[in-house]
DNA sequence: ACATTTTAAGATAAAATTATCTTAAATTTG
DNA sequence: CAAATTTAAGATAATTTTATCTTAAAATGT
């Protein structure tokens, strides 16, 4: 559902919404800290940059951080950055059109997913640090 | 989400389902009928025979049939045969081992979500074909 | 100025998915 | 038996996704 190069770039994103106290944060220390390939994490870091969520300077003390604040940067923006959100939006057939009008075989049920999953995604970066710090749980997978 | 092979199938069986009163349906016909392309529908076919939801019959009138009743076969077994189902019970994040003991940063509200995708695959064939029958939609694309 | 660190950019490659084509085997009909 | 039809099987190719590597450019600190 996720492609490697969003799913990358999400726990990216939560683990530098976390560390937000330093300045920047280098893509070499989140790839480390995070197990992430850095060569496919930086290229992918730069795609973020290009589409305006993230900003980043060259040379040591060099790094990334958010051009936003966390609130207004959701899931979903990652998603539309890297791959695309036509599955939030489109036939489960694969219909090019499927409109309650003119429904697929499962168009009802589906509609009614696709949009909880856009809900689901449409989480701000500030929503998840606010339950991972204050929310009860523990043991957070980063 | 789903693959070519799985959106083209599940088009197939649903056709399949609703034209049972013939006794062999041959794959050109299908796929000249719901305009998919033959030879790749032809082979995601023969793993469907393989793996036991289809029959088939060479030689003029042959063609393919239900090996089991349509109340048996669920879109979920299409999506086993074909791909897998490892989207339905794995996190969304891409972790190896995400609990509710050890969880990422939103595999509570993801357990929800795919435990509805697995149940809306898991309608059977008869259930579709139902709705399309005596439901009170009309306009069904095939 | 120089060495070091870090992102930028693009080339390259490996792997997976999707698609097509060809030949063979089985079955039916005449 | 011969011709036509249809699935079976496997080779091949195109495309997309994922991953790696190399070189360049920018910034820092000495």
């Amino acid at each position: 559902m996720l492609s490697e190069s969003v799913k990358d770039c999400i726990r990216a994103l939560i683990f530098l919404a976390l560390n937000q106290d330093h300045q920047y944060i280098s893509v070499k220390e989140i790839s480390e800290r995070l197990n992430l390939p850095f060569h496919f994490l930086a290229k992918n870091i730069q795609r973020l940059v290009k589409s305006g969520i993230l900003a980043s300077y060259r040379g040591p003390k060099g790094g990334i951080v958010f051009k936003k604040p966390i609130k207004d940067i959701k899931i979903i923006d990652i998603i539309k950055s890297l791959d695309d959100d036509k599955l939030f939006n489109s036939c489960i057939l694969g219909f090019e059109e499927c409109s309650d009008e003119k429904p697929c075989a499962i168009h009802h049920r589906w509609v009614i997913e696709r949009e909880r999953l856009y809900t689901l995604f449409n989480t701000s970066l500030a929503e998840i640090v606010k339950n991972i710090k204050f929310g009860k749980i523990k043991n957070i997978k980063l």
